[in-house]
DNA sequence: ACTCTAATGGCACTGAGTGCCAGTCTTCAA
DNA sequence: TTGAAGACTGGCACTCAGTGCCATTAGAGT
């Protein structure tokens, strides 16, 4: 039989606490920001965290999605909560909900902030990150519009409260990224929400006239 | 000196009357929706059109854009029209910018109804749209944003008021696509649309004192 | 020592998108 | 009529993202 060559000759063990995913993510970041996104190729970043290409697409499903956190998780937590919440009042449910993904963006906030300066310079990033965010907005929006009648009234008045919502979060990161992170955003979410929550609460309110009287 | 071996033979002249950009959007449109957009190449595509694979890409960036409106020029008109609204009522210039784009939509009722079937089924193709729908926010919002103090309670009226425009232009027109394209949707975006003005100009307004008081 | 499982390495392949150049067609001027 | 210039197309070669498949390895449990 033909001797097999000695293929897969382990790895010199690298740092060896860090797990791969992380380490195929701090590559990646580090490669982006010296040498760009679009002229950084996958070997690039396995090569620099000492794996095998093929690695790489255990752990992310594509170049976009590693630089991004963690979406789907975030996404089933507000579910949970919103799942959780068929009493609360819905305007106030939709603004806690809002505070969970805002809370999910300061967990890692060197993180967010390395990925905002990404996005602001290569489109296709920018692109995900607006995907991610119609998805939260939708997953708003379907809980409101089951908190209320099957009018289309009701329907537009859920859209326009979970974009209203949405904004409201976005602007308060951006102002808070253009700033370089300095200052604690959660007064100024708080105020915003608030703001919103003044604004959609007779429009939901409206077209739930049994809730509402 | 070796002859050129005829290179680039004309093609069987093809129905000769319909642009080249045409004949590939149609052609992409019957593939995608027979077949299945990843199971369609570039090549099925050029190969039913006619043309080479390379010609695809001098008419369109990418797959992707094959089946989308000329959605910059839109953004221009609606870019050029605001930029004339400067002494325009904000909201109320706003929510004829809605009406621009609305109809941009419906200038090809059979196309945005395909495009439609398409895109809830791509997601690929959906996060496109989204991001086209983004850039439209971002038109609207940078608007206000130059017509409002500058302050973060400006900003964020804005922002809010922007995303409620294009919510209740999206949510009609999903309503119209719902319905196959049955009835004419401009009576309900008008509602829809005064809806959200009744709604956003004392937003609009308070943060405006100058102007308002 | 043996087996089972999960993770990795490596290879081959498809397909999108790009750069480059040669050939074609149209237009306009001489 | 000729020819020069510009715009468009065909064709080729190439890079790179992403996938399928299988061999190999390491670790846990028996």
């Amino acid at each position: 039989m033909v001797p097999t060559m000695y293929p897969n000759i382990p790895q010199a063990a690298p740092p060896a606490g860090e797990p791969i995913r992380d380490r195929l993510a701090r590559a990646a970041f580090e490669l982006f920001t010296v040498q760009g996104y679009e002229s950084t190729t996958i070997d690039d970043i396995t090569t620099a965290a000492g794996v095998a290409r093929r690695t790489f697409f255990r752990h992310f499903p594509s170049k976009e999605d590693v630089i991004f956190p963690d979406h789907d998780s975030v996404l089933d937590r507000v579910r949970w909560y919103l799942g959780a919440s068929a009493k609360t009042e819905p305007v106030f449910a939709v603004a806690e909900a809002t505070r969970l993904i805002f809370e999910s963006f300061m967990a890692t906030p060197e993180q967010t902030l390395a990925r905002y300066r990404l996005t602001r310079e290569v489109a296709a990033l920018r692109d995900r990150e607006v995907a991610s965010v119609a998805r939260y907005e939708r997953v708003l929006s379907d809980y409101l519009r089951s908190r209320l009648p099957n009018t289309s009234e009701a329907a537009l008045a859920a859209h326009v409260a979970a974009a209203s919502f949405v904004a409201a979060h976005n602007q308060v990161l951006r102002e808070w990224l253009r700033l370089g992170g300095a200052k604690d955003p959660r007064p100024s979410l708080e105020a915003a929400l608030a703001t919103v929550a003044d604004l959609m609460t007779p429009l939901i309110a409206h077209t739930d006239l049994e809730r509402s009287g």
